[in-house]
DNA sequence: TTATCATATTATAATATCATCATATTAAAA
DNA sequence: TTTTAATATGATGATATTATAATATGATAA
């Protein structure tokens, strides 16, 4: 149960919502995330850390770049699996999410 | 989205949350949560409220009682189901919504 | 009516959360 | 080994949320 408050906790924020739904398309660095959602660093640092917290994501490092993904532990979990259904993908992000891929925006600096 | 991060900033809170999964099981009145959860009125009465803004849970005045119950709107909703299925209740909580109907505590006053 | 029970609302103090700035850390490049 | 890019952390002010006490409302009973 206090799994479960802290997991609804973590995604009763728009903007955590958004990349916990990004991350669930793609594994994503933290700049990228940055790109996507034109937001500061540190803010989405801070946000990924309570989503981390919570254990819905896990990172892992990769050269100079921080990559966070979905915590599979989670696979089974009937509320995650029907948030996946049921939350539809902003199509602003998904876009952004392609065109930042295409672009390999990552280490392009 | 909004309406996604709505209901899981109102289930972001253990109590409230234990209010929703009694809500599940029967519906009941204020009288009996305070009964049950061993709280304040004017706590559950604002927890209530907060459910309700979800559109989780709604009320009907029946003589003297407001009842609240499961709003079935969202029946449909994954993440209710989900929900539904993934959160073991609490025996301790179970025991007293028995005792409470048993007892009829409503109008027993 | 008035009194009482059940519930809602309001005011508030305490606490938590948020976005941002400044700074620290870590890894690679020069 | 300094510099730089990528990310994390800490502190802070602004804002939101919380629990409680006090009060208001609405329905029934006396």
């Amino acid at each position: 149960m206090k799994k479960h408050v802290k997991i609804f906790s973590s995604l009763s924020d728009e903007n955590r919502l958004r990349i916990y739904l990004l991350l669930l398309q793609s594994e994503l660095c933290v700049c990228e995330l940055i790109n996507i959602l034109d937001m500061k660093q540190s803010r989405i640092s801070h946000s990924l850390r309570i989503l981390k917290e919570a254990k819905l994501v896990s990172n892992q490092r990769r050269g100079k770049w921080m990559i966070y993904s979905i915590n599979q532990n989670l696979k089974n979990d009937k509320i995650i699996q029907g948030l996946k259904k049921e939350l539809k993908f902003s199509l602003h992000d998904l876009k952004k999410l392609e065109k930042c891929k295409k672009e390999n925006i990552r280490g392009s600096g």
